[in-house]
DNA sequence: ATTCTACCAACCTTTTAAGTAGGTAATATA
DNA sequence: TATATTACCTACTTAAAAGGTTGGTAGAAT
């Protein structure tokens, strides 16, 4: 599995702020109850997206969280970035990985790399908004 | 991380017996040599492959394993199939997910299917063969 | 003063990853 | 036939990550 309950819960209540944003500030237990999600975790979660700047949150009566930006002007992959951390699709690609003896004549490193490229540019290419307006619908199963 | 080392492994044992294949069968104690792998590991990965029939096992002296087909005729997702299983992105996709409620209208959903398309396409393109070659050693590294 | 909210630290449980240990069964060679 | 060599099998271990929960504190409105 590649992105987790983290990540992917992110991306949802990022999404139900953008639906609702003409509200203000929308508390995280509204948000919760809609997409079904346990309060406290998104409570661990969101921190994260404030620090960076993508949410703005607000205490006390009448606050919540509400978005900074407008939907079209957040990438899937800056989301990921934040919540997921690196998305490199190998231990050997990712960050803080130890330096492998082997990556100058390694067969597979290259294609892991083209791996990593093409999920990144695949979020890249995505943003609030299209996954709001369901751009993506006609996208059949895979058997 | 995507990939683990169970199907990393798997396919640079898998190299490794296709640049050596004019040599009959070749025990698994060189190739864990070579590649640098725990061999008590790769004997635990192995009989999935075998039983698979992606390559032969053969017990006793002289014996080890060997590729069954042509490198050009194996292809990296098959490989991984077998050695890692479902290469869902999210857990919703996996074969064994339970069915999700909010699946009608899940706005994330199309996306994941999408790149889970995307992925297994990107894994289908690449043989065995294609590695041997380095065909993909014009990639550039990701910041 | 009270109520609602974000935010924070510590803990917990389960699952997965990544192997290791210690064998058995089959095959060739001397 | 004895020995070495190899695949293959079962059980175990250790460490890390996933996916939360518990129990609070601090800030802001009414």
């Amino acid at each position: 599995m590649m992105i987790s309950t983290r990540g992917r819960y992110a991306l949802r209540v990022m999404l139900d702020l953008a639906e609702n944003r003409k509200d203000g500030y929308i508390p995280m237990k509204e948000v919760a109850q809609r997409q079904e999600l346990s309060l406290k975790y998104m409570e661990r979660i969101l921190p994260a997206l404030v620090k960076e700047g993508f949410v703005e949150g607000l205490h006390g009566k009448g606050g919540g969280y509400r978005l900074v930006r407008e939907p079209k002007d957040y990438t899937v992959r800056e989301i990921l970035r934040i919540t997921e951390g690196d998305l490199a699709p190998v231990a050997c690609l990712a960050c803080d990985a130890k330096p492998c003896g082997r990556a100058g004549f390694c067969k597979t490193l290259p294609m892991w790399n083209r791996l990593y490229h093409t999920v990144n540019d695949f979020f890249d290419g995505i943003t609030l908004e299209d996954l709001l307006e369901g751009r993506f619908d006609s996208v059949s199963v895979i058997p």
